[in-house]
DNA sequence: GACCAGGCACATC
DNA sequence: GATGTGCATGGT
């Protein structure tokens, strides 16, 4: 694939995770969920400003007023709930040593994230990859959406499939699954809206189809 | 005003 | 197992 190259010269490394603790990061995932990121910014930067960015803190504040916080990122009161989902986990074995929590097998911790009401694929692998630093593959709407218009998937490749296809065909090194996935989020953002034509895409047609990709993935 | 944004759980057939 | 729906703000 030398799809990560074109990507590269085009936009440069991107130096992901855009959170600076493996606490925010945790929290960016989730706030993220079907969301733009900069939305999201502002709900951190809310928690930030409350002095609320560590786990007791989070934790030890009501519900209405975390969503009340975080109600720029959207669906607050859903993500309040996931927020403290994953906060519990992380506090009844490790307090507030999210950094403890997280420095484990990538199957260990991937397993436990999952059985985190609120937490998907994505939103572990997200980070598995981004605040544990550890060798997972994050596929999203756009890398679906990309691979798809490009020809280089099917419709009926699912989250896994999509997974597994990069992972086996990368040296499993994390800076570049990092910066690989970071790379096709600025495609995504940049050129590769559901309805929109593609001009100026860094990355080769292939079988360009500017109308795949309007459906999700599985 | 429509469309879109770095998903996920749950109900129903 | 496949499909549909609720959740919600803010930028373009």
């Amino acid at each position: 694939m030398e799809l990560y190259d074109a990507m590269v010269e085009r936009f440069g490394h991107q130096q992901w995770w855009p959170g600076d603790t493996p606490l925010e990061v945790c929290i960016g995932a989730i706030l993220t969920q079907n969301t733009n990121w900069r939305n999201v910014e502002k709900a951190i930067a809310n928690l930030q400003a409350a002095g609320l960015l560590s786990i007791s803190a989070l934790l030890a504040t009501p519900h209405e007023q975390l969503a009340e916080l975080i109600r720029p990122a959207g669906y607050f009161n859903v993500k309040a709930k996931r927020l403290r989902n994953l906060l519990t986990v992380i506090h009844r074995d490790y307090g507030d040593d999210v950094e403890g929590f997280l420095n484990r097998s990538v199957s260990s911790l991937r397993e436990e994230l999952l059985g985190v009401n609120g937490i998907g694929r994505e939103t572990a692998d997200s980070i598995i990859l981004y605040a544990a630093h550890k060798p997972t593959f994050v596929v999203d709407t756009y890398t679906y959406r990309i691979l798809l218009r490009h020809g280089l998937i099917h419709g009926e490749d699912d989250y896994d499939a999509i997974k597994e296809l990069f992972e086996s065909s990368l040296a499993e090194d994390v800076e570049l699954w990092n910066d690989y996935h970071a790379q096709l989020v600025a495609v995504g953002k940049n050129y590769c809206k559901p309805k929109a034509k593609c001009d100026g895409c860094p990355l080769e047609p292939f079988d360009h189809d500017p109308l795949a990709g309007t459906q999700d993935y599985q």
